[in-house]
DNA sequence: TAAACGATTAAACAATCGTTTAATTGAGTA
DNA sequence: TACTCAATTAAACGATTGTTTAATCGTTTA
């Protein structure tokens, strides 16, 4: 048998045995860098947009009203975490949102936060 | 008529439509508040504690092996986004976490992405 | 009222992050 | 090769953030 009764006080029993089985904070690292990564406003705004159009980064910066070192800096994050896919043609990088479940999930996320719809 | 083709290169029709109703940056703030509140291990894994059981202070930190007063930290912050409730019962304040839509929403997405199942 | 306990707040600190400016790399073209 | 254009990188800066330590606040009880 296990002892279970190891917190300071003792109101839910719920919680004891949670105790026993808390996930480790490592598991919780992956969801929390996904999210860190949606934390600031141009890089979402970035995102939602690469879910609908693929553009250079010369375009980028323009329809977003950023400098394209500072989107440079953001597009190679999200790149990192395979939000979003690259692919050079000629002089040009041309980015668009990547096809996965995480990528689609989250845009999913957002346009429900956000109260956008996916315009035509 | 309107003028669209503002875009310094001309790759994508979709992008040029797109630009001429560009979503405002504030757009995005609600949201980029949102997974910046989730953006921090400890605070989602909190959160994530407090989707599962009620507790006071001394017991979450605990669990979550965190100082009270961190601890009490991150659970302001949660609070003053309706994402947790706490309620005051003699010397203790109890927490847990709220039942509102963006909660919920939040909770499933975090056990999506970690892959944790909901403990019995 | 005084003491004990739980929770919160304040101040200080290191660490992280996003932007800017300037320099550099990569690719096409005259 | 030289020149142009697009993209990236580097260095520096200011701003924000999470934790720690110590002090304070709120509630109960002896």
């Amino acid at each position: 048998m296990e002892e279970t009764n190891r917190l300071p006080h003792n109101h839910d029993l719920q919680a004891e045995k949670l105790f026993d089985h808390m996930p480790a904070p490592e598991e919780f690292t992956g969801a929390a860098e996904l999210f860190r990564l949606m934390s600031d406003g141009t890089r979402i705004r970035l995102f939602w947009l690469l879910c609908h159009c693929e553009e250079c980064l010369l375009d980028l910066s323009v329809m977003m009203n950023t400098s394209s070192p500072a989107l440079s800096h953001h597009l190679k994050l999200l790149r990192g975490s395979g939000l979003i896919t690259a692919r050079r043609d000629g002089k040009e990088v041309y980015y668009r949102a990547a096809d996965n479940p995480r990528a689609n999930a989250l845009h999913r996320m957002i346009e429900q936060i956000a109260e956008l719809a996916c315009p035509k």
